[in-house]
DNA sequence: GAGAATTATGAACGTTATATGAACGGCTGA
DNA sequence: TCAGCCGTTCATATAACGTTCATAATTCTC
């Protein structure tokens, strides 16, 4: 769901938080200094940084200064040892968002982690994530190798669906139910047609795909 | 300036954290209980509110509650004696951004201030800067390549609302109570005007575009 | 392989959402 | 006080969408 990186060398620490991130089903990338934390934000899809502030290399202060110098504007939470004000001062005034004391409650990070997530904008959307491809169920959008479309919202509902349990079969009774209401009348093909646009649409894409179940409905798959 | 709201029922902390942000150039609101807050809320425009968790009548959760209920999205910073888990967990499930612990360091609740309004987009630095074009609030002003233009009021105030969080999507019912306000009674499609304008305004301009995203609203697009 | 059943596809249509132009009235500053 | 700007409303044009329908293509059954 959401990529945290959590930059910090002590290992056990970082393996503490990495853990209890996991367990509360983040994606996390692990880091153990300020370099390393910059070189895997240039591979990664990262919504949130978790970092340490004396680090070796570049410590945290510095990586916080590179990070807005050069426009990223992802939410950042320093969890340290440095418990001055003066300290906290360097922090904020570099563009940090929240700052703990250590020893840290892991639990009140999450509740600070989700509180910047939500902040930011990020935890709202909501979203399907495959290698490729990402569907954006807030901004209707369809997002393949980086490449967004928005979709009318009838043809996005019917592939969030459906890519939402790939390769289980959906009845066109069930759809219809689901993105048009237990009690609509619009005529049950209408879903093939859609299905149909769909296809259409995404023709040349070669990670999902819907396919027909001839006498039950349809179902998505992903990345064949 | 920035306007912040002081929720806190003894009087004395009341007045020295007001007078804190007084002097650091923030215009405040002070009130007693949650339900002098509310009511106080309806009547002034308030970019952030720090209050209390224990106060009579409504205490600082069910503040927290209505607000976040009725669309508030303002930043909601707690500051409290209670320091148990449970508390923080009630606290951010309902959606505060930050929570400080008395005795609090006034020093650091200014820079927390100032982080939330920062992240909260409630232009801290007042302008906003991408490639080719610069917002700056304070004087209404876009520049593009260098050349400048003063918009009309609500015109600049949706252009920059878009583009804080570009991508992201607005519904008109959203974008009018940020911009005109939770109570206002103006025509919902007033929006539309206003895009419409902006649309015409920046005809030629390539770096940036506001699209439509049918039956939801609006979103901000920055450099394609 | 023929006919029946099911699905795919393209075109057309009505509906709804949005875009646009014009006009009105209030406020402001000269 | 008046002109001009601004925000708003309204009426109408336009475009997008969802649906239906007719027909073609495919698959299944016997």
């Amino acid at each position: 769901m959401f990529h945290i990186m959590v930059v910090e060398d002590d290992q056990a620490l970082n393996k503490l938080i990495c853990r209890v991130l996991i367990k509360n089903n983040y994606e996390v990338v692990p880091a153990f200094d300020g370099e390393e934390a910059l070189s895997l934000l240039d591979q990664n899809y990262i919504d949130l940084i978790i970092t340490d502030l004396m680090m070796p290399k570049v410590d945290g202060y510095d990586l916080t200064k590179e990070l807005r110098e050069s426009g990223y504007q992802l939410p950042i939470l320093v969890v340290t040892a440095k418990d001055t004000f003066p300290d906290k001062l360097k922090g904020f005034k570099l563009g940090i968002d929240d700052y703990m004391v250590k020893p840290i409650d892991v639990n009140e990070l999450l509740l600070r982690v989700e509180a910047l997530l939500r902040r930011a904008r990020i935890i709202y959307e909501k979203k399907l994530e495959f290698p490729h491809v990402c569907l954006d169920y807030i901004n209707l959008t369809v997002t393949v190798d980086g490449k967004s479309q928005i979709l009318p919202q009838k043809e996005f509902q019917l592939l969030y669906k459906l890519l939402s349990f790939p390769n289980q079969t959906f009845t066109r009774q069930q759809l219809m139910d689901e993105l048009w209401g237990y009690d609509s009348e619009t005529d049950i093909r209408t879903v093939d047609v859609h299905v149909n646009r769909l296809r259409d649409r995404f023709r040349e894409v070669p990670y999902f795909q819907i396919l027909t179940v001839r006498g039950l409905g349809y179902k998505g798959m992903v990345e064949k």
